[in-house]
DNA sequence: CATGAATGAGCGTTCATTCAT
DNA sequence: AATGAATGAACGCTCATTCAT
């Protein structure tokens, strides 16, 4: 998904000559990258144009400067992986059991993108614009909190769930994952099925009337 | 705040002379205050300075470098709240009490905090050393771990908690507590006393037998 | 010697774009006549661009860092000064004509070179590397003490020279020409062809046979 | 020579209380130490103080500033050596016998004088007023090469050197000696006494009648 | 007299951004 | 459209010098 397939002439520099959409897409798979490699400090737009195989000054077509192309980086990022886990799931399950099956996927999902969502993490929490406030706050996370809420209201509807206060239920949820992510990446020997397992149990056990 | 008063019109400051830590803990405290303000990348040593009302070259009579000085402020003020928690705990109690009066400490402790708290997550989660490592890893979260996986195990011997995995219930337990704080930071108008209540339910509804 | 013409109340210059070899030997150029004229400790980069008419930052796209352009300074410089002196030179002249020549061309050559020799001679002998030791030492002279040596010893052949010991002459000999060019550079009064004609006279006493 | 001798309890700091000529030699001595060891530009305040077991402010007490206390170190120890030269020197001897024993009493002399030697060349070369202008310069050696164009002079009155140009002599008498100690010093295998010897031979060969 | 904490000017270096080509 | 040479502001840090103690 991420490297390049019908190149036969790969010699030199191929001239690309690419879409506006695939240039946009490749230099923010590069500034992704590097900032997990480099850590956000370290991601240069030098760096990032070499990762990108293009020129410095191009950044500068696509993007209105850095922290342009950093924020586009995490909310376009963040939108394909919501996509992708909404048409996994089937909204129609019980509460329950979709909960099992997001912890699952995404646990799953996290073994394949550990770069994308360590480069997405440091991006959302460390970047601020020119007046030094945060460019991510948790005011990002509402929609996502919202869609939880949702299902746990649903839940309690449904009599598969107890009362309990939704919003912080949703905001602890988004808390837990988080947490695993981290902790699967700091501990790669660690058995994330395991993990998954467990963390469904203890959520369930909080919510399940 | 400024502590000179006999010279309104003059531009030099008198050159005050403190015991060592004082200025230490002055300029830890400086640091932590720029760094909630502006942000890790924002925190420049000559900000630091100001902030402390100090000469910038000072900042290198006492640490060794900005590295070290950020490590140092998170390090010494980390071990200032532990130690205030555990002075506030009575380890005796039962362990769901235990947990409710700790939820609620912290909370209670972080609206007279927020800067500090801002700043330590930051640090924490932004700094890497010459090598490009992270100064601060899941690792350094091992004590609370191990602290926390004792009294939920106590708690399973008591018979006041079911079976779960210990280990995921505490990173995920230090997770929803790190979300409190971050929700209260973003939502200053939240009742956070009335969170705490919440997450108090929802943590016991995990655990509890 | 400023190039600007065209707009003489504007205070940015137009920005010049160079060859990478022109530009480069253009801060080497200013490089040496900072040094000439600050001396070694004097020589700050912020000297060095603004001599060059460049900005600070260039430097470091054409040079590592400090130390490698005053290093690549000194090197490029005296190879090209040892072309020219080979070029100027008949080595199939009697070894005493050599000699004669040799130090004539130089102190002729030296009237116009001042600021180089002077550059040189700074850079070479306090530059130090990270580890604290010297970056030129009398071993980047042995291939001049070599080809000395083997000059002196075809003169013992051909029977011009007596027998001497053919390396200490050659240091000896260098440390002349250095002290002619000292001289000369701090006693701009002197008459430096008299003063190549009485070293030349010493020179061909010592050795003659 | 260089070290305390007389200082029975040694305990912590002994509290001394030495008249201001040992303070200023013993301050001096440190100064060169630290020059022959770190080089011109790592020689900081701090580490000659440090290195005089005195503390850093105690300098601008003795001296005016870094530039005054260096100046000063070179100065005192040159006309300490040639104090001592002359004392070992019976200048009734004929000129070719003073210069062949000046020649090996020097050589023989930097073996334990290296750091000294190696000092008081960086200083002299590198060190430079506040108006960019050296603080040394070839008229500071006018005392030694008059005194050593007399010598020449004599021998010539007294028929055991041929005519020659003695200022070039001179200066060139010095740079030879200024090379050899050079050249023991970086190649401290080589056998100085036989370099001594070489180039007495050779300076003889140049000078006789 | 002696100390070393404190100052501040200046350093070498980095890097987002611009713009001549 | 694309390049990368060139810019300049800001950074972390050093160190001779000062001065409260």
């Amino acid at each position: 998904m991420a490297s390049v397939s019908s190149d036969p002439a790969r010699s030199e520099r191929p001239r690309r000559r690419l879409g506006e959409d695939e240039r946009r897409a490749q230099i923010v798979r590069a500034a992704l990258a590097v900032v997990a490699r480099h850590g956000y400090a370290g991601a240069s737009t030098t760096l990032i144009a070499a990762e990108a195989e293009v020129s410095k000054g191009l950044l500068w077509h696509y993007f209105a400067d850095k922290n342009d192309l950093l924020k586009q980086a995490v909310v376009s990022t963040a939108a394909a992986i919501t996509d992708q886990l909404i048409a996994e799931l089937d909204i129609t399950a019980p509460p329950p059991e979709i909960i099992r099956r997001s912890i699952h996927w995404i646990a799953a999902w996290s073994i394949d993108h550990r770069d994308e969502l360590r480069a997405m993490d440091q991006i959302s929490r460390t970047q601020r614009g020119p007046d030094g406030q945060p460019d991510f706050t948790l005011a990002d996370y509402e929609p996502n909190y919202a869609a939880q809420e949702q299902l746990f209201r649903r839940g309690q509807q449904l009599g598969y769930f107890r009362q309990f206060d939704t919003r912080v239920m949703a905001v602890t949820y988004q808390g837990a994952i988080d947490m695993m992510l981290s902790y699967a990446d700091s501990h790669p020997d660690a058995d994330i099925e395991q993990y998954a397992d467990a963390l469904t149990d203890i959520i369930l056990a909080a919510v399940s009337a």
